[in-house]
DNA sequence: CCGCTCATGTAACTGGTTACATGATTTA
DNA sequence: TAAATCATGTAACCAGTTACATGAGCGG
């Protein structure tokens, strides 16, 4: 019997499950593709595997509805399903939890170097649009689910905060790329 | 010849190798290793079959050197791979790169509510002792690397002002959470 | 009745992981 | 010379992806 560690996915499905009470691996499905995030596609081939893993494991409960001539199977979390959510939400904390977090634009602007200075501020500027894109989302978002509890706030602040930082950032990189004399931001032919 | 897309991995690495001149795979594999980002592992399993597949496609050419006994594989970024690492970077700036960036300490915020008000602050507490951490790494990792160039200082710039971020929220969470009834932060038996 | 969305899945693939293998070089 | 670590890989596995299949219900 390995002590078999859960993913971030499964553990955060889990949660979901939690959160929402019983519902089937569509109704989860349909939480995470309206939420901003983009870290899982919430495809029905992660999905549904990973529901059916979580029962086998016992941290589910599994129970077939039936309302019409449709059946649907629906989810809830069990004690052990509970016992494995706290351990995995901390504290103590996993040290993976404490990370710089990925941010592809970072990955990317590692390499601006290798650009014209022209493609270098276009780039900045597109950026800068992108954010907005994002933060425009992640308000809508709040809206939508606006009066929620009190976790459920805190956490869509993170979100906000988080595209804010790195607005502040792109501009701080469009500032000091517009004063650089061209030498010496520019690498490779 | 179907348009292959590139993964996030690979165009990190093309451009890693753009960026430290002619390397060979474990030059990779070591810088991405003492770097604080933790988004791949950079194990031999990935980075190895990784360049001889970008070999392979053209973006990189390959040099067999021989110093002593000892035998080395040197890569280099052809004209092609440039090309590639240029439109990947862009702009224009693919859709998925302005995202918001997905962070494991949010995930675990969002079920707070299955614990106890105790391990709640608690678990702020410790949120907030690793994020100092990873702080410290950042730090020790700029000084180390300290005298780079214009575009590394301004993404460093961008990991610190993350972590920032971040710590500032979580105060905000242990704020609210402290001052809040606890009935209102708690859900689930 | 046709087409659309709802809903539940399965199949094949793939990129990245862990773990292992192997030999060279350095250090105690 | 034995142990550690440098350096280059391979093999097996696995979680999550895209794409497909199937059928129910519903709006026009």
């Amino acid at each position: 019997m390995a002590k078999k560690r859960y993913s971030e996915l499964e553990c955060f499905v889990l949660g979901l499950v939690w959160q929402l009470g019983p519902c089937s691996a569509y109704d989860i499905r349909r939480h995470m593709t309206r939420s901003p995030s983009t870290q899982w596609s919430a495809s029905a081939g992660a999905i549904y595997p990973l529901v059916q893993r979580l029962h086998k494991r016992g941290l589910l409960s599994s129970k077939a509805e039936r309302n019409g001539k449709r059946g649907r199977r629906v989810y809830a979390v069990t004690p052990t399903g509970l016992k494995a959510l706290r351990a995995w939400v901390g504290p103590p904390l996993a040290e993976e939890a404490a990370t710089v977090a990925y941010d592809p634009l970072r990955s990317r602007a590692r390499f601006l170097g290798a650009l014209t200075r022209e493609q270098q501020l276009e780039w900045v500027e597109e950026a800068r649009r992108a954010l907005d894109e994002v933060e425009r989302k992640v308000r809508s978002w709040q809206e939508t689910y606006g009066e929620a509890d009190l976790i459920t706030t805190l956490v869509t602040r993170n979100g906000e905060m988080d595209v804010e930082a790195r607005k502040k950032w792109i501009d701080e990189v469009g500032r000091v790329l517009r004063e650089a004399p061209a030498a010496t931001v520019r690498r490779g032919s």
